[in-house]
RNA sequence: GGGCCCGUAGCCUAGUUUGGACAAGGCGCCGGCCUUCGGAGCCGGAGACCCUGGGUUCAAAUCCCAGCGGGCCCGCCA
């Protein structure tokens, strides 16, 4: 027998029973939605209803009687999987399974289903584009940053295994002031070959001409407003002139002659941010030597992020160029319908977009979860000197990628939550309504570094190449204490997946909507709820296979009688219903703690129980049994968060 | 000022969507394990008014209301 979801037929039949026997017994009675959960503790049970409490108010009777005549009317039927029906507690109907048939059931489907156990296919696939990372080809990718291509990835790999046809698209922004300012930098430097990684380069010019300019733009400001006595707005000028200073200051120190270089040159210019502007407007109207200068910074930029995400294991099928959007007129061409519709308008110059009279017309708020009176701001489209701004070109883009799927996943800080709210709203303006529904922002919480704010803008950050790199040296040095007889070259490679997997657990294991503070500790844990625990309880299932050398042949699952060993079979035939439930909520972080769990699990019962020297022979194949979807759980479960499944390590 | 998110042992987290039985792990701390198959491990112990106050309910960490604390957003940045 090979099931798909082996908890989810006991589950099944739990449901069956219970329904018939309250339909016998009560015909009357609508039945409650019978939900059936997981009790507190084994000894109660593996699944447990809790009907009799809403039933009882109906009926009128006490929830612990009709307990009672619900279990022992179903227990005057057959069961399959389910090996007895108790009342408990103040009302409880309590199923208990039968353990030899579970054990077998989700044994052998493990084993037959093998790569693919666990992951239950969804009864209507779609296409679905996942949007993920897109982070600005203006500086290396930091570690806050990084939070957004582990969890795009995953979640790719989830829905794929779901069985939808998922496209990963990377969203390369590069229309805007601040690829204008890198450009502008590059450009003055003489367009250098870049020393190092490429986007640490990149990353290095673009702090330090975004320095330079801000610092001329805060004195033309100050001097304005010295002139005009705005007195308030002046002091916060001054303050945020002191901190642009005091970043020159850093940058100069390390880097004295790129800043020299680049402030010599940039004093050339009458006014930077003028050239800046004018590049960015040049760029947008597809102008060649914009076009290849700025094409040629984001090339290296992606070039360094391309050798970053190889090593983490993540692809992209599709790279979006924001520019390609604006060129080839689909931004051009949403404007003027926007334009025609009765929510846009001019103010002071610009064009915007009034966001709060379509959720008022379209009655969207209560959909949207918005309150009644919440006023949405609005939004603007297009500067005074014509250039669009961010939004009001992912609005295109986003109709562009809702007429290729059927579903679309943005993978978006929630910082931007409200962009995201506009920019559907958008789309709803232009009769992209049913389309709208099936964009969902997927907001994530920021990665903060404790004691100072990270801004990429001032060059303030860790970079996520530097986070794997450190991960990785901690792991070797482990691996070279622990296994010193190891060559150098499988040290290094094993350094490689437990250094790497380590950051990638630590940032998909908590849930996305709690924000991360970054600390070393979290990131370099290499022991329990880690993935390199995982990783090696993993190594150390295969290593018994690999000891044992021989196929359970004759195993007898009623001898699995040890608590541990009940608890196991468990998790392993759950784990279809967690991968569902991972998939359908969108929640990656439900795989790494069901394989930290059952890792857990499995560590105790190898540090109690012998497999391959058990007596007698029948134990002995059960217990390889158990080894063996173990082993097949793990190595699945890790490949969803995207994290090696190693057999030696 | 308005909106969104977060608040669970000293620290980090699970559980909150879908209300159910004595709130579950990890780090750190204390005490043990050279138990045959890999010690990145195992066993035991101490440690929680689930931010506060109301409300709904047979039942609230979970739902509702009002606060408090922290973060983010409200830009002709992205």
């Amino acid at each position: 027998m090979v099931s798909t979801n082996p908890f989810g037929e006991f589950r099944s039949e739990c449901e069956k029973l219970l329904r018939n026997a309250v339909n016998r017994l009560f015909p009357e009675v609508s039945l409650p939605k019978t939900v059936l959960e997981i009790p507190p503790s084994i000894e109660l049970g593996e699944l447990a209803s809790s009907l009799c409490f809403e039933l009882s108010k109906r009926i009128g009777e006490k929830p612990r009687s009709l307990a009672e005549k619900i279990a022992a009317e179903i227990s005057s039927t057959p069961f399959t999987l389910v090996e007895s029906v108790e009342a408990a507690g103040a009302g409880y109907v309590n199923f208990h399974v039968n353990l030899e048939k579970l054990a077998s059931l989700t044994f052998e489907s493990a084993e037959e289903l093998d790569e693919d156990y666990g992951f239950v296919k969804a009864e209507a696939p779609l296409k679905i584009i996942v949007e993920h990372t897109s982070v600005n080809p203006l500086h290396p990718i930091h570690i806050g940053q990084a939070r957004n291509p582990i969890l795009g990835d995953s979640l790719a790999q989830i829905l794929r295994k779901r069985g939808h046809t998922v496209s990963t698209h990377y969203y390369v922004d590069d229309v805007g002031r601040q690829t204008a300012i890198i450009a502008y930098g590059y450009e003055k430097l003489g367009r250098p070959k870049p020393e190092g990684k490429p986007d640490h380069f990149i990353g290095l010019i673009y702090t330090i001409t975004n320095c330079i300019i801000e610092i001329e733009r805060l004195k033309k400001e100050i001097k304005k407003a010295e002139e005009l006595s705005l007195r308030e707005d002046l002091a916060q000028l001054r303050r945020q002139l002191d901190d642009w200073v005091s970043v020159a200051a850093e940058l100069r120190e390390k880097h004295r002659n790129l800043f020299d270089k680049l402030l010599d040159e940039a004093r050339k210019d009458e006014n930077p941010e003028q050239a800046v502007n004018e590049l960015n407007r040049r760029y947008e109207e597809g102008e060649e030597t914009a076009k290849r200068l700025i094409r040629e910074v984001a090339d290296q930029c992606l070039e360094g992020f391309r050798k970053t995400f190889e090593r983490v294991g993540i692809r992209f099928d599709s790279w979006d160029w924001e520019s390609d959007f604006v060129w080839k007129s689909h931004v051009r061409k949403t404007l003027e319908k926007l334009k025609s519709t009765p929510y846009v308008f001019q103010s002071a110059g610009v064009l915007e977009f009034d966001a709060e009279k379509v959720a008022d017309d379209f009655e969207l708020k209560p959909k949207l979860g918005l309150r009644k009176d919440y006023e949405i701001p609005s939004l603007t489209l297009m500067r005074a000197d014509g250039t669009t701004l961010y939004t009001t070109r992912d609005i295109a883009y986003s109709i562009w990628k809702l007429e290729k799927a059927e579903k679309v996943i943005n993978v978006i800080g929630m910082e931007q939550t409200l962009a995201q709210l506009q920019l559907k709203l958008a789309l709803y303006a232009l009769g992209y309504g049913e389309q709208a529904e099936n964009l969902v922002h997927f907001a994530y919480n920021l990665v903060t570094l404790p004691g100072y704010k990270m801004a990429s803008r001032k060059g303030r950050y860790i970079a996520f190449d530097q986070v794997l790199d450190e991960a990785v040296e901690k792991a070797y040095a482990e691996v070279s204490k622990r296994s010193p007889h190891l060559s150098e070259e499988e040290k290094r490679a094993i350094a490689e997946f437990v250094g790497v997997g380590a950051v990638k657990y630590s940032l998909v294991e908590v849930d996305p909507a709690k924000p991360v503070v970054f600390t070393w500790e979290r990131v370099l844990n290499f022991e329990r709820n880690s993935a390199p625990y995982i990783q090696y309880t993993h190594a150390r299932a295969c290593s018994i296979m690999r000891k044992a050398a021989r196929k359970p042949e004759k195993p007898d699952y009623k001898l699995l009688a040890q608590p541990v060993e009940h608890e196991i079979i468990l998790m392993i035939s759950r784990f279809p219903e967690i991968f569902i439930e991972a998939a359908e909520n969108l929640k990656p972080n439900l795989i790494a703690e069901h394989a930290n769990l059952l890792a857990d699990k499995f560590n105790t019962f190898y540090n109690s129980l012998p497999v391959i020297k058990a007596q007698p022979p029948e134990l002995s194949d059960a217990r390889l049994s158990l080894v063996n979807a173990t082993r097949i759980v793990l190595r699945n479960a890790l490949t969803l968060i995207g994290v090696k499944a190693p057999e030696k390590m």
